[in-house]
RNA sequence: GCGGAGUUAGUUUAGUCUGGUAUAACGUCAGCUUCCCAAGCUGAAGGCCGCGGGUUCAAAUCCCGCACUCCGCACCA
């Protein structure tokens, strides 16, 4: 189904919409979570927990989304977030001013750099804008971060533009006390802020979203001493180099040398059996090997996961080798001390980060799983049913004789251990329906039989079929029918 | 930030040219009916027509500004 369809299921049923929209003056890039998102949401991060924390033994930590000015100097956000940007005086476009004088200069200048060198270049190559022939006006920087004030001095600090920060500044402490040793994945999920220029599409591009990072620390001389990789060594990954893409185990991946090694190919792996899991069409997805310019300025080896929607290829998780620049940065900055012991040996550990879109990862599964079922004239979204924000929904056929009575104990009974729904109104068709449009696995609906025998119908949402049961035996078929997996 | 198109009920939308406070469908709620898949009947609720200003006796409608949404460009460390 195509983004609108998704924005109006979204809307209707409560899985987002825009933020503070009452008011006029609500600013864009803002959304929440409606109670349906919420559901889908804490669903999706309880797997991820399972899939990737949990299966690979890693520590999660919750941290500040406010950080000092130190750990953003330390970590290049202030001099490297910052895009060095030309307006024309003229049309009032604006551009970024390396780009431009690299493409009609061909002078390369470092985004770093000085801003007279920007302003020096472009006056010293009559360098003009690209659309109307304008004069430019001096060079100014762009930081993405927003800045916040504390306290009555209002000292500076910032909202952080990753979640990862945290984890590198608090790596020393949580290495001792957690009595670590490497491989040491670090998780964290939380939000983060970037001051987008034109955010768009929303859950796509915001200016406050929810990422889930784990950064897992090494021994740099140690990337190929890897047991668990035997676990995913057959488990299949799509990349796209700067050639044809390729299909190849990640066993095939590490020996042609398509991934630098097995502990990168390890976590991709992990990776592409958590996406497989939330039932994404993982066929649709690709591993993208980055070039030099595409890279952040921290990143040694970069993978962007990208999967294919009906509004193009879309990029769910970044995943970076980021060598020894984080910890080291902070260990110069801070003066703290980041080796540690590897058996006999002290070592600065080297990071790879799995950096994941949490909305981007939610509207994906959304779009992959809302399907038009034409034959029965219903929409369906057809999520994994341990990602559902409502398992079952209790129905009672018609609400006289008892049935309703009935209905609501059943609901009370299971009510605390599984998410239920309660609808009595209407008719039966038009209540499977619309828990057909919030991804509702399964409803039961109580009948004439059940006042007989204690027996209900449960209704299988995909298939639409129907099979007769116990009430003793609900609590444990709907525990087998929603577990993760 | 630039260019284009939009913004009317929960959703989709008519009305805007040609000024007189708004249309419909679906949805929602209540009742009747109904013994399993959006049926039917009766009734009801729901709109500062994106926001602000101007013109006018009178503005959803005309004019100006702003915000937001979508598309394209640029941007996305």
């Amino acid at each position: 189904m195509k983004y609108e369809d998704v924005m109006k299921l979204a809307l209707e049923r409560g899985f987002y919409f825009p933020s503070c929209e009452i008011y006029a003056d609500a600013q864009a890039g803002f959304w929440e979570y409606g109670p349906s998102g919420v559901g889908l949401k804490n669903k999706f991060l309880e797997l991820w927990r399972r899939e990737l924390v949990r299966r690979d033994g890693m520590l999660e930590i919750d941290g500040s989304q406010i950080m000092s000015e130190s750990v953003f100097e330390a970590s290049g956000h202030l001099g490297n977030f910052t895009d060095p940007i030309i307006k024309c005086t003229n049309c009032k476009a604006t551009f970024r001013a390396d780009r431009t004088i690299a493409e009609i200069s061909n002078i390369e200048i470092p985004e770093s750099a000085e801003l007279i060198e920007f302003d020096n270049a472009i006056k010293g190559n009559n360098i003009k804008c690209p659309k109307c022939k304008g004069n430019f006006e001096n060079t100014k920087k762009f930081n993405m971060m927003f800045k916040v004030g504390i306290g009555p001095e209002e000292e500076t600090a910032y909202l952080r533009p990753e979640t990862c920060q945290s984890i590198f500044v608090d790596f020393p402490r949580l290495f001792k006390i957690m009595r670590g040793k490497l491989p040491l994945g670090i998780a964290q999920i939380g939000k983060s802020f970037r001051n987008e220029i034109s955010p768009r599409q929303s859950l796509l591009r915001l200016r406050e979203f929810y990422q889930a990072e784990i950064e897992v620390f090494c021994n740099p001389k140690k990337l190929n001493e890897m047991e668990k990789f035997l676990q995913i060594q057959n488990t299949i990954l799509r990349i796209q180099t700067d050639d044809e893409p390729v299909t190849l185990t990640c066993k095939e991946a590490v020996e042609s040398g398509v991934i630098p090694n097995k502990f990168v190919a390890y976590y991709l792996g992990i990776l592409t059996e958590f996406y497989e899991k939330t039932g994404v069409d993982i066929k649709k997805s690709r591993f993208r090997k980055l070039g030099e310019k595409e890279k952040a300025f921290y990143a040694e080896v970069a993978f962007d996961f990208e999967i294919e929607t009906t509004i193009g290829w879309l990029e769910l998780v970044a995943c970076n080798y980021r060598s020894d620049y984080d910890l080291s940065s902070h260990a110069t900055k801070s003066k703290e001390k980041f080796e540690v012991m590897d058996n006999d040996e002290k070592v600065l550990p080297h990071v790879f980060e799995i950096s994941m879109g949490i909305d981007r990862s939610l509207y994906t599964i959304l779009e992959h799983s809302l399907r038009e079922d034409k034959e029965n004239e219903r929409t369906v979204l057809s999520l994994k049913p341990y990602l559902s924000p409502i398992h079952v929904g209790i129905l009672s056929l018609v609400k006289k004789d008892g049935l309703k009575e009935k209905t609501d104990e059943i609901y009370f009974q299971i009510k605390r251990k599984f998410d239920a729904f309660l609808d009595h109104s209407g008719a039966i068709g038009r209540r499977y329906r619309r828990l057909d449009e919030i991804g509702s696995p399964f409803a039961i609906t109580v009948d004439h039989q059940t006042l007989e025998d204690d027996t209900i119908t449960i209704r299988m949402r995909d298939s639409m079929e129907q099979k007769r049961m116990k009430i003793s035996e609900l609590s444990s078929i709907l525990s087998e029918y929603t577990a993760f997996p």
